[in-house]
DNA sequence: AGCCATGGTGGGAGCGGTCCCAGTTCATGA
DNA sequence: TCATGAACTGGGACCGCTCCCACCATGGCT
């Protein structure tokens, strides 16, 4: 079977090179007897199209980028970034584009995506994640013209994007925490030029305040959403006898409470500890973590489908898509519910 | 700047379609001047070569693939494919190709595979890892025709591929253990299906057999390369008091020591512990793990040499790389030894 | 002086699709 | 019965690049 081209297709059909894309494509316009002709013929010779020709003649390469603004250590570590992975990767093939993965760790892989993957329209689209407020990065992105989706927190309201209610998610956990009693409460944060933790710590503060118990400065220490980090910056509050901490990530939160155990105090007896995002580790640690709930691979699959629309549309109006959150008690913070409350 | 495309190029440098041609391939046979002349013209435009055309017309797409036959959840969460992207992205930058990830979790995706990526000629190669034993996909790979480089063991020698010399690191794991005067040694290996986990227990019995110590079979428990499974290994292994444990990464080895530590055994005093890889997790852990350092990022990156190669040549045979492996002596087995032998 | 290698250079023919448009067929309504 | 147009179908012109080959000056030979 030497090599297929829709030519030899349509002429083992019997039909034109156009009708045969016709069918190839699902555009309408065929006879089905003839469309079902050619799918045959299709499915006989297991025939697929060049996907450079295709680009090449349809503008258009089917192929999306997923670029992640961070290390590559990062990357392969934070579970967060699997389950977006996962998610994108899904939506990408229920929608028969295929996925390019680029990290974007050093200045110069930073350098090389405008360059080497924009301008030779290797991809139609570019789905962002991990960038800073106020990212140069972003910029660039916008002005060199890619559709493009960030998925996060952006400033410019004209970059489409998707994320969990942070917002939302922030104030369930202070409500919470003070549900249970918990006055000197305490958080380790994501760092600051992350549009996330910036607006989830903001949040955080608000819900406290509001409820007539503002958090106290000294009992806020920022980290970088890893273990250690978190590990390190609960050894910085311990001194302050903190009885609750709100971790910006279940990472982190499994730091924190290795952290506490180390110093023997526990948890929840002495601190309660909540999380966020409810993946992997949350159960997985001991005791389980009370956390705040996102939809990662959803996030991942909404990002899709805004990508999409934006390469079809490129002039409509950018969208943001906000996910909901949701609060899932554990026994990090409910002595009297080991049992936990998984849905 | 209307869009740019060769022709534009040859035009404003006052040359021909094929001298500019020349000129970006870095082909010879242009006068320095006139390649001056086109150079300043595409770094003036910034032109970049049209990916799709090139592709059509050179019947190459300078996309190299990079296959991972393992959960997203596995994926994104051992450091070895961490340094393994790393090396074989760098590689890639290097070699001016363009990496895509393919995460072939689940059966859908590898069908995916052969498919949408290979016959519609997306990659020009394959390097595929986290493959089984006779792996079926591999055949399948193999008969596709795609030029491809494993990332691991493989029975079949008409397959090139890379990996760490399992063998002899598996060896020096046994020989440190018996040098440190240990004698009830056990170990928790991979999975029997991965063929470096096979190639590593044979290879340690081997060893202790020809010290003349014998591994005891009981002290053998099969786990499967995630700290949890090594967890609950250990846990099985701690009755029959084992006074060395070689796990085979040293992801494995941090949930070995865990579960040492959590049942009051210390390390190394009562027990030493040696890992395999050498990659972050080895001395962030407490005590800090000796272990079998091996280079996965320099595999990475012979991976993609070896793969461009057969890509050049498709009818060259097949070759197979083994890189080194070196011991690296920590404190999970020399007390004496506390500030550690690192290089 | 005439001739042939030789290093440069330009033009044309694809690569394998998509898309537009013109042509064909056939049922319909006047 | 014939015009009318909707429903299909086929052909050709690209998409932007690479590669092959013909072409053109040179300059060292005989």
């Amino acid at each position: 079977m030497g090599k297929m081209t829709l030519e030899r297709i349509a002429e083992l059909a019997g039909v034109s090179r156009s009708t045969a894309s016709r069918v190839i494509n699902d555009q309408d316009g065929v006879r089905p007897e003839i469309r079902r002709r050619v799918l045959d013929v299709i499915d006989v010779t297991g025939y697929v199209p060049h996907a450079a020709a295709r680009s090449l003649a349809g503008q258009r390469s089917r192929i999306l980028g997923l670029a992640i603004r961070a290390t590559t250590e990062q990357v392969f570590s934070d579970p967060y970034f699997a389950g977006l992975a996962q998610g994108v990767s899904q939506a990408c093939n229920d929608d028969d584009q295929t996925l390019s993965l680029f990290l974007l760790q050093s200045a110069a892989g930073r350098e090389q995506l405008p360059a080497r993957v924009l301008r030779s329209k290797l991809v139609d689209g570019l789905i962002v994640t991990a960038t800073l407020m106020d990212d140069p990065l972003l910029w660039q992105l916008t002005e060199s013209g890619i559709p493009l989706v960030v998925v996060g927190e952006v400033s410019d309201p004209g970059i489409s994007s998707v994320d969990a209610d942070n917002r939302g998610g922030a104030r369930l956990a202070a409500e919470h925490l003070l549900a249970i009693g918990r006055r000197r409460i305490a958080t380790v944060t994501g760092p600051m030029r992350s549009g996330a933790a910036a607006t989830r710590r903001v949040a955080f503060e608000r819900a406290l305040a509001a409820a007539g118990h503002p958090l106290d400065p000294q009992l806020v220490v920022e980290s970088d959403f890893t273990e250690e980090g978190a590990y390190t910056a609960t050894q910085r509050l311990l001194p302050l006898e903190p009885d609750a901490i709100f971790a910006f990530s279940d990472r982190m939160a499994v730091g924190v409470v290795r952290a506490l155990q180390v110093a023997g105090r526990s948890v929840p007896g002495d601190v309660a500890v909540v999380g966020f995002d409810d993946l992997p580790p949350a159960r997985a640690s001991t005791p389980p973590l009370t956390t705040i709930r996102q939809e990662v691979e959803q996030t991942g699959a909404h990002a899709v489908r805004l990508l999409l629309e934006r390469i079809q549309a490129p002039d409509a109006p950018a969208r943001r898509i906000e996910l909901p959150t949701r609060l899932v008690v554990r026994a990090s913070t409910s002595v009297s519910d080991l049992v936990g409350t998984d849905s």
